[in-house]
DNA sequence: CTATATTAGTTTGATATTTAATGATTCGAT
DNA sequence: ATCGAATCATTAAATATCAAACTAATATAG
């Protein structure tokens, strides 16, 4: 049983830049959501009211795209949104198998309270970097996850 | 109701890069843990499994601050992987509040498998990205980390 | 030595998350 | 017009995840 990994110069950097970058992930995520707390909120319900907020109505599947997230998930966290009437589930007309998602007035008060606070956690939680390295930053994960995104293709040909 | 976000540089700049960190990492982390679905294990569970390969045995407490998880959810990560024989816990003699975790042989022998697997996923995940950028984001990644570490008191004085 | 604090692990209760299966609805090609 | 494919949402079953409360064991201060 090895003690440490041993491979090729090629091997250890791509283990060890993952490791940074998981862990830079998680921590920003940790601190700048940190004040989500006091309003009994977690980072997913977040992220759906951010998203109601800057988009307007949307429906469900929408919503999740944005947010990296199965419909089903998606489910849940409004589920839970809509118990404490953060949000309104609106059936569509046009097309019933859509449901279109609002914020209702207590939600867009919510929401807008907190994100000024967000962003400026934002700023915060990168502050250690200058410009230049939050761009270069920006730079280098844009074209990771580019080149790693899923094979949008789902051809189900059985 | 703001249709987009309108705010100074410094704010985009946060706001935008932390968006692209957070797709970099899951992309990243979905292309690399992909072939894990093969032997039905989580993410979660791969973790600890690898930190017993390399590390050796070890009490649950020192597996979760290794993946940046608390002591309640090893204990359900380690119930799955000990109900299917991979691991094991072992009650410390000395300190009999410590748990020892070991990898079983079926254990030992699953992970030494995938873990090559997992090494060229990593090295493939990263492929885009030159050795010195590699070793750019690392940098970045670091001082983000470090920057944003929670802070560790945990002073309980009513 | 005893009272208090600390630490390891578990349990509980809640939310999140995914995959697979299902229901409802719409679209599209023939 | 109709039948099959595709799409949106939900449900079900499983795992993950955390905070808080709890148990058991150890350490430490007085």
């Amino acid at each position: 049983m090895p003690i440490s990994f041993h491979g090729s110069k090629n091997e250890k950097d791509a283990l060890s830049t993952y490791v940074k970058l998981v862990r830079a992930c998680e921590t920003v995520t940790a601190a700048t959501h940190r004040h989500l707390v006091d309003k009994k909120l977690t980072v997913s319900q977040f992220g759906v009211l951010e998203t109601l907020y800057h988009l307007g109505p949307l429906c469900q599947a929408e919503v999740a795209k944005k947010n990296l997230k199965s419909t089903a998930n998606m489910t849940t966290v409004v589920d839970n949104l809509e118990k404490r009437g953060l949000v309104e589930r609106v059936r569509s007309r046009e097309d019933r198998r859509y449901i279109t998602l609002h914020l209702t007035d207590a939600g867009l008060q919510l929401i807008a309270e907190i994100f000024p606070v967000h962003v400026q956690s934002m700023v915060k939680g990168f502050s250690v970097l200058t410009a230049d390295e939050q761009q270069q930053l920006a730079e280098l994960c844009k074209k990771l996850g580019i080149s790693n995104q899923i094979n949008c293709s789902r051809r189900s040909r059985p």
